[in-house]
DNA sequence: CTGGATGCAAATGTTTTGCAGCATG
DNA sequence: CATGCTGCAAAACATTTGCATCCAG
């Protein structure tokens, strides 16, 4: 190994001190910006890509497209607020779901799951005209 | 009006008669082009985008963030794999969820679900080294 | 020295928009 | 003829890659 990298480091500090719960890689970069770690979008990008492949971070995709990223640590879902783009963590949805079934009726090995429900968040739900 | 548009029920036909269940706005292109109907790419975006809005279409987050839409009929979620890229309908996920016990907890105003559980289907089980 | 890490620029792929032209009601 | 559909081209966007360079082991 030559160079170790610190941006990897830098990004699960950042995120386990972090007051978001996922981050676009925009916000990444921002947020080591702000810490004064140099890194270019393309070196957050590979980072970001490793650390996800390194099972560290989960990468979820929202219903709008875009994608977000977060600590792995104790699976969760979430809810995407269609207002102001917010992303809620809530308590695994699939241990709902009788995925012994699923697999069984339609032949699918289950991997994984990711889910995002859509709705309208508090706030949000409070601002608009009622 | 002016210019009855010919395109939109084109995609409704083709959709309705298709041997597919969900389309990327490329294969919506190229199976109007099959069916001689002329369409430009920006035509079929348009077209495609305002069917969405006027709910006869539902858009499809894939989990690698690509885009598939199809005809809106009775809702169902969807299984995903990872191996052939293949969306396979199944009965709607979300009522085996306690939604309104997720809006008590969380102040969301849930508005709509889009679940889709990534997987391996049945012919790429069979491929995959055993 | 060497191999991975980095920055920069540019390719990618997809979605989206501006605009002028055109065809119908 | 006015309206809104259409094609074309190009913008916008986010993601991804090529390549030359750099540096700690």
């Amino acid at each position: 190994m030559a160079r170790p990298s610190l941006i990897p480091p830098a990004i699960l500090a950042l995120m386990r001190e972090g007051q978001r719960h996922a981050w676009t890689l925009e916000q990444v970069s921002a947020d080591l910006a702000a810490r004064a770690v140099q890194a270019n979008f393309s070196s957050v990008f590979r980072a970001v890509e490793r650390l996800v492949g390194e099972r560290q971070l989960r990468k979820v995709q929202l219903p709008t497209g875009a994608a977000r990223y977060e600590l792995s640590g104790a699976h969760h879902d979430h809810l995407h607020c269609s207002g102001c783009d917010a992303l809620t963590p809530v308590p695994c949805l699939a241990a709902n779901l009788d995925l012994a079934a699923l697999e069984q009726s339609t032949g699918y090995a289950m991997t994984d799951h990711d889910i995002v429900l859509e709705g309208v968040c508090p706030r949000c739900r409070q601002h608009a005209v009622s």
